[in-house]
DNA sequence: GCATGATCATGC
DNA sequence: GCATGATCATGC
């Protein structure tokens, strides 16, 4: 059909046609096309046969083999404040356990397949058919040398879990921009084997997380060629900016790094010397400004720390790292459990898959940096001491609690009861609890009435069992 | 002492 | 104005 508009052999030729979608639907070159398949991936498929002229027979083979190039659509969606960002991860090859057991990161079947991505972004919108989508940033893509580091480190997480037979205790907040997300069908028959232990595990795909899709997004911007001009607008493109406004990174060369360290380990090394100091102590070693206001805390010490001058830190904002900070009485006990953001009733009704749920991602798809202070005797934040700086995931078997809390919770909203979800005593995790203004602060329900705000918790025992672990280390 | 309900403080 | 990060207050 188009075979004669470009050179398959070339990645230049290739997205100099794939840019003829640019701010247009397929429907917009193809009026007479019709959709392939209803599914995931749908879209993909019928730019492959539309637009690049592909047999449809030969859709599951290497994209553009002879250039190296891998095609991939990808869907954004508008937020509030009218800036689009990535709706979902970006899905790559799956990972056969027993293959991907003997590789490295440069033999592996991830950086074999999608050394060179061609992105092209698309704006969801629910109801419309895939064929009318448009499509507002199409670029190739392959890993910038600056967060090359990240990728390897991640990509070595996914590959120790496997090589120890571990790969059913995977999950994609194990590691910071690539993660192995689960794909297909969970259960039985989607099992698959690996080379030790015998424990079938889930199937899984590599995928590059959302955050960092948002970071690919921002930089788009930077170039106007990537971008459709016309269907976004000009206020579209300045929120999008300001976002990316006053980055600063931590790593400024890989000779940061000390032989064998990982991103993690170089950000827990800086760290150490300022263990066991209080945060006005802290200030002043470092001749810095910290915020002791209780909401900044934690960020303002890490940059003072990790020497980052502006306003966000590169690295965490790319990774969508939770910063997360526990204040230890003086004792070391912990008296308050963890909130999280507030449960939106319309939102999770309509949640099926506990993997796309906003808990999900909430606690389960990310990492955390937890940032542990211990107060003093009668002091104020300036004189809270600096205990303990680590990094964590939920561990793969709590997980399983955690989709159990929230089923229990959505099935609750669902049925309009919003007076009996779980307390603290009644899961070993996480609870619902009030998070408001004062009682009288409600929110929209899905029934069409209004109730009282209320938030996701980490219990308190479970926060604490985490901080005692790693501060036994 | 702790669970639970309530509310505060800040920043975008 | 509201989301977010966090702590306070009460009663069992």
């Amino acid at each position: 059909m188009s075979n004669a508009l470009y050179d398959k052999t070339s990645p230049i030729s290739i997205l100099t046609h794939a840019r003829r979608l640019l701010g247009k639907s397929l429907h917009a070159l193809y009026p007479s096309a019709t959709p392939l398949n209803t599914g995931k991936g749908g879209l993909g498929q019928c730019v492959e046969v539309y637009h690049f002229g592909y047999d449809i027979n030969g859709v599951s083979e290497a994209d553009f083999s002879e250039a190296g190039v891998e095609l991939k659509c990808t869907p954004l969606k508008t937020i509030k404040d009218g800036s689009m960002v990535s709706k979902e991860r970006l899905v790559l090859n799956i990972i056969n356990y027993l293959e991907e057991y003997g590789k490295s990161f440069e033999t592996s079947s991830f950086t074999h397949k999608n050394a060179l991505l061609l992105l092209m972004f698309y704006l969801h919108i629910a109801g419309v058919d895939n064929l009318d989508l448009i499509f507002k940033i199409i670029r190739l893509w392959r890993i910038p040398e600056e967060d090359l580091k990240i990728f390897m480190d991640d990509w070595n997480v996914i590959h120790n879990k496997i090589v120890r037979g571990l790969a059913h205790e995977l999950s994609e907040g194990d590691t910071l921009y690539l993660a192995a997300c689960i794909k297909g069908s969970k259960g039985g028959a989607n099992k698959k084997p690996q080379k030790i232990g015998g424990v079938l595990a889930d199937q899984r795909a590599y995928s590059i997380k959302s955050a960092y899709l948002n970071h690919i997004i921002v930089d788009s911007l930077s170039h106007p060629e990537m971008f459709d001009g016309v269907t976004m607008t000009a206020k579209q493109r300045r929120i999008i900016e300001q976002k990316k406004a006053e980055l600063g990174s931590i790593v400024k060369s890989v000779r940061d790094y000390k032989q064998g360290e990982t991103f993690e380990q170089l950000v827990e090394r800086r760290f150490r010397p300022y263990i066991g100091m209080s945060v006005s102590e802290i200030a002043k070693k470092l001749k810095a400004t910290i915020s002791t206001s209780h909401k900044a805390i934690s960020y303002s010490v890490c940059r003072a720390i990790l020497g980052v001058k502006e306003r966000g830190i590169a690295e965490f904002e790319k990774a969508g790292l939770q910063l997360k900070t526990i204040r230890l009485e003086q004792s070391g006990n912990l008296k308050e459990s963890m909130s999280f953001q507030t449960i939106k009733y319309k939102e999770i009704v309509n949640e099926d898959e506990w993997d796309e749920s906003d808990w999900y991602n909430t606690i389960a798809a990310r990492r955390f940096l937890f940032i542990v202070f211990r107060k003093k005797k009668g002091g104020s934040a300036d004189d809270s001491v600096l205990e303990r700086v680590f990094f964590w995931s939920m561990p793969h078997k709590d997980i399983e609690a955690a989709e159990a809390f929230w089923r229990d919770t959505r099935d609750k909203v669902r049925s309009g009861d919003y007076a009996h979800f779980i307390k603290s005593t009644e899961h070993s995790i996480c609870h619902v609890r009030p998070k408001a203004k004062n009682a009288a602060d409600t929110t929209d329900t899905p029934q069409g009435g209004k109730a009282k705000k209320l938030c996701y918790w980490l219990n308190r025992d479970y926060v604490l069992e985490i901080v005692k672990e790693h501060l036994q280390k």
